[in-house]
DNA sequence: CATGAATGAGTGTTCATTCAT
DNA sequence: AATGAATGAACACTCATTCAT
């Protein structure tokens, strides 16, 4: 075990200046983009921002593009670490404990810095194939859910379908919640009308 | 009379070339989209593929960007116009029947042209203005809407609540049910699945 | 007569319009040129801001440039004709009183635009011709007035190196004095100077 | 010792290095205005005749204005150099030597290229504010070489008004020498005048 | 003659990317 | 691996000029 670390060790500061460089460099992009705009997040600006040299970020990343689609691949997968651990979580909670803490984590990754996700899915190009793929971890995710728990829902009903639909309005209700609910309406407010919302479906 | 005539001749062909310029511009940005890509929708070829000048595209819009807030004005203008005749049409249906409707509508706006709206979302930038302006109309839509069938509803449930929830699932699952499906749900069984939702949300 | 003064008359008004209308141009030149910087000297604002449409301003020049040598060319003319009917009025005056006057006259045709002179000097471009072509015009007005004062002068020196001198100290110091005169020293003070420099070199 | 001396070495030859682009780059301007005439000057073409790429030549001048400007500078810090240098050699001059001196070099600095200064005063764009620093320059430099020799002048003169004329005359006399001499005056002579008029001034 | 919408060649400038050090 | 000066293709945009009405 312990030269099993050693080996690891050797390694692993180098993955780790890797990822830190990548991260910076990430980090950079998030900054830029909300201090100065879309308009000002060129390389030399990202690098420079990140504290690393033009160069060194091209040996991070083949192009422009590869930045952006690691930037929303980060969030996507914070995101998809949160529900997946809440899915574990909750493994044996009932449906509707288990969709409250679905929401609840949902929001919840987003209250950090709540005005990224708009700016990442408003301003930050991303080819239709990153907001698919995460469509399906979260079709994935729910159906996973739902089929655990047949018992609580009504045998005629197709499990794709349902976690079509309940992923869809997770998604929707909870950036909905975060950045566009009316005004007199609490986050708490949102997730009651959300958990409600899925709940009557899952059970009409 | 002659020249009053002549007078108004004058003008409104003006304004329909007027019109039909910009038309042709947002046409030709949509085509070089499609067949070429986001990367290829610089001004010049715009002009070229929208069979006008470079100078004319600049008499009709100040610069890139308007551009691409115009293209996605004109889709939201569409959807708009399509949801709120039907809103229009169906006064006096049956909730049921207004928001099968209402599914119908929005999806049959994309039918169109399917693509367009991933491409809309995706790859051309828009500011989250633009979003959050869609967002509260199609809000403002679905508060008409069960406003006058409060008798259809609990009369506990808070109007802006409803329509809140309404409205996105109604935007979400819509889109989903375009492009995001899972293979073997058709477009009659995503619908069914969406009313039966809304529903069931709507009287829960 | 009449017939003559009548042939006359369809013309002139002609004729003045065009020269109304060269003068609004050049006048619109001069007034974008101080409020709105070289830069915004377009044909197209020009033509705006003279009142009179792109096309006639192209019935009255053929080109750009053309108006720059029109501008420089009034100025010149201006300039041109107050020293000449100095020249005129003071043709028995002293050598003395002729050449303060010479330096009234120059001093006084910039003073109602004082910065006019700079601007055109500095901003506008103007073909070394047109320098030249007034430093000859000069010349030859000093010339013409030293060659009639011959008794005033020692009958040794050479006329043409006088005028050459002396053209040339009128225009430059005249020019200083208006922009660049030392603080402390008035517009007098300086005329004062300048004619004693003249008179210096001329009885030396 | 040797470290710090490499230090050095990579220094120097980058500030060298940046020293000659910029040079090279102005170079280019002065070729391309005699050869190709002002209009041929764009950005592009001076980056080509100087042998630079034109994202170089935007890392050395921030637009093309910037360039003129530079050009301008260098031409009057040529000067400015060649005065006072003489200025320094001549302290101990009588003051017609001096005089004679700056004359002389006055035109000896524009004699190498006497076209060169024709084309920036006439055709390169320059702010009236660098003329007029030059022309504080110039005042100041004579104003020092006449309150050195305030013996050989009448007491009772003013300096600043002396210098004020005197600089104005040495400028404009000397240029006036160089391209628009009458025919039959040659530089000699056109010298003998000049001092010979400064002298008369401050001797009145 | 007057108009001003239309033109499009040409410009200044940027910025993703490379590569010698 | 890191650097960052250098590159130059490509872009958004302007504006002098034309010409159909």
């Amino acid at each position: 075990m312990k030269s099993s670390r050693r080996g690891l060790r050797t390694r692993k500061p180098r993955q780790r200046r890797s990822r830190q460089t990548v991260e910076a460099i990430l980090d950079a992009v998030v900054r830029i983009l909300k201090r100065e705009g879309f308009d000002s997040v060129t390389t030399n600006r990202i690098a420079e921002v990140a504290g690393v040299s033009i160069g060194s970020l091209y040996q991070y990343f083949p192009d422009k593009k590869a930045i952006f689609v690691a930037l929303h691949a980060r969030h996507l997968e914070h995101i998809d670490r949160v529900i997946q651990s809440t899915l574990v979580e909750h493994a044996s909670s009932r449906l509707d404990t288990l969709l409250g803490a679905m929401v609840d984590a949902m929001i919840e990754a987003h209250l950090d810095d709540p005005e990224l996700y708009e700016l990442l899915a408003t301003e930050v190009p991303h080819g239709a194939d990153g907001a698919k793929h995460f469509a399906e971890r979260l079709h994935s995710v729910f159906r996973l859910a739902l089929a655990s728990r047949a018992q609580e829902l009504k045998e005629s009903r197709d499990l794709d379908s349902l976690s079509f639909v309940v992923a869809h309005m997770v998604e929707s209700l909870c950036h909905g919640a975060l950045s566009r609910r009316p005004p007199g309406m609490s986050l708490r407010d949102a997730k009651t009308q959300i958990v409600r919302a899925l709940m009557a479906y899952l059970r009409a």
